[in-house]
DNA sequence: GGACAAATATAGACCGTTCCATATTGAGGC
DNA sequence: GCCTCAATATGGAACGGTCTATATTTGTCC
């Protein structure tokens, strides 16, 4: 014997075909007790399964990718990693495509940028059967491009906002009133925003204002633009306390920059909430540690990633053409960082 | 235009065929360009690439991987996004994998054992060459599996060690201690460790309890399981803190549980740094947080990455027998969440 | 000018499935 | 006993690439 056969052999993966030989049936028969099909009688079933087991056989997904149309596999594309807000979403996610036989395909656009790779055409190319954005990419046209061949659902973003595609979003004009008439309600009359950006910036601003509008107070006493970061919330709200009108209330787009706010305030000697109070948004696990303890609006993630499942299971199903849009409704999460203006320790 | 145009033909994708026809040449020289092979000429080369163009052609990767033996994509296998320490480590494999023509494809174990998906069997069924596990996952029998027909690398993680795989981690021991001696020097004596679970903590224990016998303190004065989150650390350090023997250090498995720290000495009206010093472990995006301004030990994630990623791709080129293991060294990074003891504020 | 090698192009088998069209079998119904 | 229909089983053509073996063209050297 040879010994080249030692380790080197690369001992090639059972076939259907090795299968059915084993089995002393036809492939057909044998690809049919794969897919579960009716009318195979048992004794023939058994016959395969066994020698299924005894071989080790496992389907090739390529084989299968090609011979079906479908991959019943589904590319979800993340943005940034490293805010993960979109945790519970992609639970919501993954489960409700799971009851559909589909699997999901995670891909990071922020990482696959950096090294100069596309990601949504890396999935595209895997055979993706539909295409879920979580978030907000910098990835539009390539999105807008996987839309003419496969359907595409948006979850937590608003953008890019093409017609071929349904969203499915927390009400952030709702979710934006409620933290600020909480503010209005605590008594605070000088609130800020700290703005963010895109779509649902504006949306989150537009809640703001007419909260305050409601209330006879001036939305725009303060303005920043507070971007999506820790330091753009830390920096936007420098330059809020650095004059001495100060707002005593704080309404971040989201957590991380809420956070900001809180590091701000600290650095000026201010304590929250006595001398300030600060809500924020997505109530990610962030504001949900203790030592931070924020106030944050819950954008109902879970929800989000159900229905943009289910979406997408009926866009796979049946050739839905018109832009869906749904909301989800949000709810406040009241923690330790707000409070009546000038509240004692 | 008639409006059943819209959006309900599947529009078949152009294949090498067509794209065949379009340039005038056989399939087998448009395979040839896609795959930049030498011996073609410029002419023929330029007019397939015009028709790749035209139709809009993009290879099928099912097809590619039928009658290739290698797909040229990579399984990575995360688990628990919600703790982000990965990220960095994400980035630096998949650079690593992109220089070699490899491309990450994700999967979250946590989501998927939730929703009762076998995350590896999925990406092994989706063909993948090679697997990366990235932090310890409780797929241990899984991975073994998918080990015995493709290369497996650890990230970050010591679990499951089977002969086979590849390990790259930082050098807990030297980390452990480290964070350790640097609560020695600031002079600290008392001191308690919030063990972590797994391999890597009993190093991390290992390397603090080495620490403080060579500066001739008892390290077992307090001892504590504090797990991997943040409310396994506020817990431990509750009970630490209730006696009045109390540490005047604590030194953490990881930046959660120190945070859920940072939290319990809140809780007890003890400032940080002043009454308690606390340092972390993996130097997280968390610990940067200003508001939080963690001292942690920096694990160099971003090198672990990249050194998974070569040895994945030496495995994948040449049959690597050998389990090697890989120590990337760690630095700590000092921040506000460390002083001497009894530092006024 | 012919021989030979190198460069370039092509045909067609093959990869491992799915699935359609076509047997084959068995059970009733008349 | 024959015909029909349903239940089972099978052969073989796709699916869209890669790659080997072979054909054709071009160039070089005597």
């Amino acid at each position: 014997m040879p010994e080249s056969d030692a380790g080197a052999r690369p001992v090639r993966q059972p076939t259907i075909r090795d299968v059915a030989e084993r089995a002393g049936v036809s492939k057909s028969l044998v690809s049919l007790v794969l897919r579960e099909a009716p009318h195979v009688s048992d004794s023939r079933r058994r016959v395969v399964l066994e020698a299924i087991a005894e071989l080790g056989y496992r389907p090739n997904a390529h084989a299968r990718g090609l011979s079906r149309t479908r991959s019943d596999t589904v590319g979800v594309l993340l943005h940034d990693l490293r805010n993960p807000w979109f945790v519970e979403l992609l639970e919501g996610l993954s489960a409700t495509l799971h009851t559909a036989g589909l699997s999901p395909l995670l891909a990071d656009s922020y990482t696959d940028r950096r090294i100069g790779r596309r990601s949504v055409e890396a999935l595209v190319h895997q055979g993706i059967d539909g295409l879920v954005v979580v978030g907000t990419t910098p990835e539009s046209e390539a999105i807008q491009t996987a839309a003419e061949s496969i359907p595409v659902v948006l979850a937590g973003t608003r953008d890019p906002n093409l017609p071929g595609m349904d969203i499915v979003v927390d009400d952030d004009d709702a979710g934006a009133r409620s933290a600020t008439r909480h503010l209005i309600e605590l008594g605070h009359r000088h609130i800020a925003h700290l703005r963010g950006p895109g779509e649902i910036g504006t949306l989150r601003l537009a809640g703001f204002r007419a909260a305050m509008a409601d209330a006879g107070l001036d939305p725009d006493e303060f303005s920043e633009n507070g971007g999506m970061s820790e330091e753009s919330g830390y920096a936007a709200t420098r330059r809020l306390l650095a004059g001495d009108n100060r707002p005593t209330g704080i309404f971040a787009f989201n957590d991380l920059a809420a956070i900001g706010a809180l590091s701000a305030a600290a650095d000026q000697g201010l304590s929250v909430p006595a001398d300030l109070s600060v809500v924020g948004y997505d109530n990610s696990y962030l504001a949900r540690i203790r030592h931070i303890s924020l106030t944050s609006v819950d954008n109902g993630n879970l929800a989000v990633g159900v229905q943009a499942g289910k979406y997408l299971i009926e866009r796979l199903e049946a050739s839905v053409q018109l832009q869906r849009i749904h909301l989800v409704p949000t709810s406040l999460e009241v923690r330790g960082s707000t409070a009546p203006p000038g509240t004692a320790r």
